[in-house]
DNA sequence: TACATCAGATATTAG
DNA sequence: ATCTGATGTA
């Protein structure tokens, strides 16, 4: 690394600045991870140890590439807020109850559990909405408040809902030894505050602490940072305000406006040179961004050439959209362009389908990022409540999940009853089925199923030292699941088995990288990946994500896709004025993640969850300077339309427009004359319109 | 008592 | 499209 080379004026400064708290103000684009991985290059370089270093980064992806460049040194700190509290809490979380063993539960395992505490209160699920409540109390443990707090100060009757719930979940994370993400938080704090020594031996560790995107931290990780930094204060944070996009998740923006508030003597370097777009692209984003009325204003600019118009298309309806976007892509491929320089951005997942269709019409390799996940498929899941039920007997959202499956005769009465037992008994899940013949209401019958079960879990603890494809292997050929995906023999359950192998490939490659890792490590590991984590730098394909998933990324050739109001900004975000500004600065992330060049697309009509919507266009493309836009010609398309012929004088309905006469018939292209709103044209095969009378002479 | 089947509600963004 | 709850059946 040649600082002075590599660095411009503002980032030498940045790396080479002295101790103390240090806040980087990095627009997009500025090479802030540079900065980063160059600043703990160079503390290193002075001497300081890499073990005193804590670097918390956004991705587990971002921290493995940091590791990469600043090999040979090995930084054993790096990680996500959520992948350092685990591990943190691996050796320190006994003093709160709980054992080091404990489960970590996903979003499907908590709203399982959050539907059973309803239950057992008596509360109905539909008055009061188990994701309402669960993000209730998400917010209150990212704000650091227990149970107990929130219950005082919840007021009105949905808290207080809220706040028995909340008692109850917690109560039953600890008997199933298990935390959700928010704990991993939460409770690393809860220790600290607790034990003065614990957080002592950390404080004393980390000498210097580095977090990465600072804009997006909740108050739990404000706070543990804050604990963590009050002893040696080398506290280096960085961020733009302007790419908050997790408010939803808890996210305080304040975080980061206040940082110079929080360490009154810190040094403030602000970058703003980028190296990433054209002027054109950041013209466009610091136009839209500039619509927000929270923020500091700050002027990005680049060295590079204006580039090329942003191109702007509208498209009849999500499938013409998505035609337009393949289509696009193969012409650029014609002319020499490499297909690992493209993506595709959306705001819900649920775009993602028309895209793939098209991209496989056309015959472009793809790869979605998020989405349907891998580790959330129901076979997948299924084998990891195995193996963590054998880690965490406690566990029983678990042993629950897998008791009956595949079958063994063991149905719902028999769970319940087992449940009883252990609430009279005050005993877990699993002594309930140890004593399962002690319960009066089951049969003999129920009971010999049930100690069978038992049977098989001991018989696959016995062996907690193997290597850990043999466990696997192990569970998957004892517990008779993959005989019977074998037996049902269809499609689906061959697609299962596909997923299951390539599961034990999963297992059998961490293996060979982690030699000697347990299965609670591993367990671990694959509760806190993430979406991007899983992209690799691969040559051959493009690339499809949401918004949010982009952060941190960049690509020469980008789409953003449905800027249609209800959809971006989202219905559900579009009347709050916070909320509104939150969607602004994920357009701002989405457009400033391009180099050269950028598609933006929209559609007059758009099927989403079965039902047609008729969107206008997105007021984001409103907020960009109409000077820095070109309308896309359409590319060449099949019309797929087969059943109706249309010609000219033929009455059609269109769902926006309502009635029209044909004038034209052009190719592809129709122009009808609409009793409301004028001529249009529109394309055939994509356009949302029905015949409704023949006039033909 | 377990399980197959069908109708009906429900759906942002994510570690 | 996917999951839940109700209903019918062995």
């Amino acid at each position: 690394m040649d600082f002075n080379k590599e660095l411009n004026e503002e980032q030498l400064k940045a790396v080479t600045s002295d101790d103390g708290p240090l806040l980087i103000l990095a627009g997009a684009g500025s090479g802030k991870t540079r900065v980063l991985t160059y600043r703990i290059a160079y503390l290193l370089k002075k001497g300081l140890s890499p073990d005193k270093i804590l670097a918390v980064t956004f991705t587990n992806k971002a921290a493995g590439e940091m590791k990469n460049r600043l090999l040979p040194a090995v930084i054993p700190w790096i990680g996500t807020f959520h992948s350092i509290c685990a591990r943190i809490l691996r050796r320190e979380i006994e003093q709160l109850g709980f054992g080091s063993s404990f489960s970590i539960y996903d979003e499907h395992d908590k709203r399982k559990l959050i539907e059973k505490c309803l239950k057992d209160l008596d509360i109905d699920p539909k008055t009061n909405r188990p994701p309402a409540i669960a993000h209730m109390i998400s917010m209150a443990k990212n704000e650091l408040i227990d149970c107990e707090s929130f219950s005082k100060e919840a007021t009105d009757y949905k808290e207080k809902i809220a706040a028995n719930v909340y008692r109850l979940y917690q109560e039953r994370l600890m008997q199933n030894n298990a935390l959700d993400f928010d704990d991993l938080l939460m409770l690393t704090v809860n220790i600290f505050e607790l034990s003065p020594r614990t957080l002592e031996k950390y404080t004393q560790r980390f000498q210097h602490i580095f977090i990465d995107e600072y804009q997006d931290t909740n108050h739990a990780q404000y706070r543990l940072v804050s604990l963590l930094a009050q002893k040696h204060k080398n506290i280096c944070v960085v961020g733009d305000s302007d790419q908050s996009i997790y408010r939803w998740r808890g996210a305080d923006i304040g975080n980061i406006l206040s940082f110079e508030r929080d360490y009154p003597n810190c040094k403030v370097i602000t970058l703003e040179q980028n190296y990433r777009s054209t002027t054109n692209i950041l013209q466009a984003a610091n136009c839209l961004i500039g619509n927000n009325s929270q923020r500091k204003a700050k002027n990005l600019w680049t060295a590079k050439d204006k580039g090329e118009l942003l191109t702007v298309f509208e498209a009849q309806n999500e499938h013409h959209e998505a035609h337009f976007v393949a289509r696009t892509i193969s012409n650029y491929l014609e002319k020499g362009a490499s297909i690992k320089d493209f993506a595709v951005f959306y705001r819900v997942n649920a775009q993602s389908r028309v895209l793939e269709e098209a991209f496989l019409k056309e015959g472009l390799s793809y790869r979605i990022i998020g989405g349907l996940k891998f580790y959330e498929r129901a076979e997948i899941k299924d084998i990891l409540a195995y193996l963590r039920a054998l880690v965490n007997p406690n566990d029983s959202v678990s042993l629950e999940r897998i008791i009956n499956k595949p079958r063994r005769g063991i149905g719902e009465t028999t769970v319940k009853a087992l449940y009883r037992y252990a609430k009279e008994h005050n005993c877990t899940f699993y002594e309930a089925l140890e004593n399962c013949a002690e319960i009066k209401s089951l049969s003999a019958g129920a009971i010999e199923k049930l100690k069978a079960f038992k049977g098989l879990i001991d018989k696959l603890k016995e062996k907690p030292d193997a290597r850990l494809v043999k466990i696997v292997t192990a569970v998957l050929h004892e517990s008779g699941y993959l005989e019977s995906l074998k037996k049902a023999a269809d499609m689906e359950s061959q697609n299962r088995l596909d997923n299951l192998h390539e599961f034990v490939s999963v297992v059998a490659e961490f293996e060979s990288r982690n030699p000697d890792c347990t299965l609670a490590l591993f367990l671990e590991e694959i509760s806190l990946i993430s979406d991007v984590d899983q992209l690799s730098d691969e040559e051959g394909s493009a690339t499809l994500m949401t918004m949010h998933n982009a952060k941190g990324l960049e690509f020469e050739v980008v789409f953003v896709t449905g800027l249609e109001e209800g959809l971006f900004p989202h219905s559900r975000s579009m009347f709050e004025e916070a909320e509104l500004e939150e969607e602004r600065r994920l357009c701002y992330v989405s457009l400033t993640r391009a180099k050269k060049k950028l598609f933006l697309t929209s559609a007059y009509s758009r099927n989403l969850y079965g039902t047609g919507n008729y969107n206008v266009k997105s007021r984001f493309l409103a907020e960009i300077p109409e000077n820095l836009l070109e309308l896309a010609h359409a590319p060449t398309i099949q019309p797929n339309l087969d059943e109706t012929e249309f010609s000219v004088g033929d009455v059609i309905s269109h769902k926006q427009f309502g009635q029209g006469i044909i004038t034209e018939l052009k190719g592809e292209q129709i122009t009808v004359q609409f009793e409301t709103h004028g001529p249009k044209v529109l394309l055939l095969g994509y356009a949302p319109i029905t015949l409704v009378s023949i006039e033909r002479n």
